[in-house]
DNA sequence: CAGAATCCAACCGGATACTG
DNA sequence: CAGTATCCGGTTGGATTCTG
């Protein structure tokens, strides 16, 4: 627990000790909540994939954030990213057994969004 | 299907097609992946939460964060805002139905947060 | 092919002060 | 109490160009 939680005679829940930390819904999306982070992960899962391929699949982010987010996902271990030998070269990414941990959860939240209806997912102005 | 996704002989999944549209993890990433929100539906799930005890409660988040996410929230039709005639005026807020159907992956993430050995969370950095 | 480097405008979000 | 308003430095991330 984060915080020392009391519920009053009315019935609402107060605070009477603060989160000094992040809870962990928070420390996870800041894992894995990352623009187009979650995305990159979840293309990965089914084998190894190339660099250009990925991010044509990932549409919409530029190379730059592509290989920022995958440098990021490779430091916490995971994907793993493995240059062949080929000519010229190619480089190729999977997802590590780590890595399928928080598959899951992206498999849960992929359901969801689409079960929305696709204007929430767009633009949220109403008025 | 957002793209068109082949295997080459090499075993490598390519695509010929990229995703015009975010995939759904990402659109679902827009709506609760921002820095709080996922905190903020959480601290409400279990009944009404004052304002200055949710600000509390997420403790690290400015106020005019905790505010901006939960108007988005309300707009969204995840959370409700209800103002109570008290003196001064108490305004609470509370999950709605459908904010609940996102309870499911966010404690997936919670446990998969939970699980990790707290190095990961805070610092990435290892050289 | 798989990036790295640079530039830079836009946005984010904390701090602070103020309000009904 | 429950915000709003303003300031403003830092970060983000797209566009573009270059490289081995």
């Amino acid at each position: 627990m984060d915080a020392r939680i009391d519920v009053d005679d009315m019935g609402r829940r107060t605070a009477t000790d603060a989160c000094t930390e992040p809870c962990a819904i928070e420390r996870g999306m800041r894992i894995i909540g990352g623009k187009w982070t979650g995305s990159i992960l979840w293309h990965v899962k089914d084998g190894p994939v190339r660099f250009n391929d990925l991010a044509r699949m990932i549409g919409g982010a530029s190379k730059k954030m592509i290989t920022e987010r995958l440098r990021q996902l490779e430091d916490q271990g995971l994907v793993r990213r493995e240059v062949r030998d080929t000519a010229p070269i190619t480089v190729v990414y999977e997802i590590t057994d780590f890595g399928r941990t928080a598959l899951g959860f992206l498999d849960e939240l992929r359901q969801w969004s689409e079960s929305l209806p696709k204007r929430l997912s767009s633009d949220t102005r109403q008025s």
